[in-house]
DNA sequence: CTGAAAGCGCTTACAG
DNA sequence: CTGAAAGCGCTTACAG
């Protein structure tokens, strides 16, 4: 910059004031300050810019998702990028892998690298440690996710209602024995997943049977291995509700190793690739992570724009798609 | 830092010699010191930090691909998150949807921000602008695509080698009508897969015909229509070789459109969720996207740290996964 | 409308 | 080993 005010023959601050496109500069400064930009390939340091502007505003954020090779995360991932990208800010992505401790080192080093606001899909039990930051005027939005012990903006899907429709569906069907496969009860979604499949089950007259509940699986492999385990069980379930997209990739595996893809019901939570070419076709329960992004990522903006009211909750509602895996009848049904 | 040091009765200097754990401080003040960081809870400004240090490594990188939601992208960028994170380095990315345009835009908006390096998946014709980017000390490594007009160090699956194995694939089942199904040729990717494919063809005797070749499709729909429309053409083909992932989800969906999964064959280049379960399984050349990202950030990372040889290119191998459907033979072939 | 000067939060020679 | 001072590249009151 000191280079362009000397070859343009004016002040640094009128270099300044060209360069951000203040008008108060008189017509012919401001071109020659603009030629002297093209011949020297002058780009303005951002991060010097920061630093000393009033509003310290580095047109940076950081998101934080469980992974970003996830499909369901990283559809989150480019619902925010879209809405930032229109506001000219660039996001910071990183994987927490649901450990807390790395999420944690995230928010942190984001924070030191000083963007304007946080996009979290939290995963520690407790999120206060983010107080700081959002008294230093840090925007916080969660997603996915509700925050804890922390006051801020969220958006989730209805998972509960998601999952209560998906048993439904299955009830309507003629399933009573109905296994449950979830994540870690660590992860709210997937609490919440199970709070709609027992009230579903409660709301139908069925007894919940904790033997037909598994939980704590981590990839698809693990969700494989416990369908695989419930399927070959006396007195097995006559249908599953996989309650996440990995998990649902697992036991649609274990239901081919066991050709009982024709016999048991199987309904899905989260929409997947291909899930509509399989035989018989699955059933999910679709949520729209492109929209879940996008509305975190215009809560944040709100907040960065000033606005000051109350934390807002936006539930995104989900939706059944029938393809046929969640329509089978139980085996020994009569119609 | 001010507070930090006024707390701690030391001088400025003093403070930032133990947070940057310099050892050449008395163990009696570095501990006042960690104690008033500790009590004000004090962390220190890294973009600050960058600007004033003698390297000006800012600890963060910048990663341009097409999109950060596609299955293929996402695990290059996890491959290169995981080798920055080792390194206590945070990455930007940014989807550039083909845009040449847009990719530029990213390139400029991560080093106005003064990325230390960045990671590109090159869609535009020319990446000669990079060149003063590279000369002020951002490092430089393209990945997936090789870059054009600038010299710099590249990972690439082996694409023409990909191809070539998977239309030698079909002709060992009998097929001599074997269509090509491929993304825009702007993209060197879908360049090279073309040349094997035709290379195949050519070292099989097989003439190449033009009608046969189908490019420009962006996205599994665009895919779905142009297949169907050459599997109802008379003289049909008796293979598709889908060289993309959603151009061959798009094939999958036309072959079961007209109930051809079974009469015509197919391979997809690159793997996707679920193909193995779709009947009958998809067999595909499969690429290793993390591998990619993660060979990318390495070589990215050694220029960091001084290396300075030639450019280098590194071709990562591709396998082909034999599932069923690049098996089936044509129509009217006799055994 | 323009420029000289102060200063954002930090690091780094330089002296002691 | 420690501190006073300069300065990274920029913006912003403040005078004129």
């Amino acid at each position: 910059m000191k280079d362009v005010a000397s070859v343009a023959g004016v002040s640094l601050a009128t270099v300044s004031r060209v360069v951000n496109a203040n008008h108060d500069v008189r017509a012919d400064l401001a071109a020659r300050v603009q030629d002297a930009v093209d011949v020297l390939g002058y780009r303005r340091d951002l991060t010097a810019s920061t630093l000393r502007r009033t509003d310290r505003l580095s047109s940076t954020i950081g998101l934080i998702i469980e992974d970003v090779a996830n499909p369901f995360f990283s559809a989150v991932h480019r619902g925010v990028e879209d809405v930032a990208r229109a506001r000219g800010v660039l996001t910071f992505a990183g994987s927490s892998d649901e450990d807390p401790g790395r999420e944690r080192e995230l928010a942190e080093a984001f924070a030191a690298r000083g963007v304007d606001g946080l996009v979290i899909v939290p995963c520690s039990s407790d999120q206060g440690y983010l107080s700081r930051d959002r008294d230093s005027g840090t925007a916080l939005v969660f997603v996915d996710r509700p925050p804890r012990f922390i006051d801020a903006d969220a958006v989730v899907s209805d998972n509960a209602g998601g999952a209560k429709a998906a048993v439904e569906h299955l009830v309507a069907a003629g399933h009573r024995r109905i296994a449950f496969l979830g994540d870690r009860p660590s992860v709210s979604t997937a609490t919440e997943r199970r709070r709609g499949y027992r009230e579903a089950l409660a709301a139908a007259g069925i007894g919940a049977e904790p033997a037909l509940e598994r939980v704590g699986l981590v990839g698809s492999r693990a969700a494989e291995l416990a369908a695989g385990d419930l399927l070959v069980a006396p007195d097995a379930p006559t249908a599953l509700f996989a309650a996440q997209n990995l998990i649902a990739i697992g036991a649609i595996r274990a239901l081919r190793e066991h050709r009982l893809q024709r016999q048991v019901a199987l309904v899905g939570f989260d929409d997947v690739m291909l899930a509509d070419m399989v035989e018989p076709g699955i059933t999910v329960v679709m949520q729209d992570p492109y929209t879940l992004g996008r509305h975190a990522a215009e809560l944040l903006f709100s907040r960065l724009n000033g606005f000051d009211g109350e934390s807002r909750l936006h539930v995104v509602p989900t939706e059944l798609m029938a393809r046929g895996s969640g329509e089978i009848a139980p085996a020994g049904a009569r119609r």
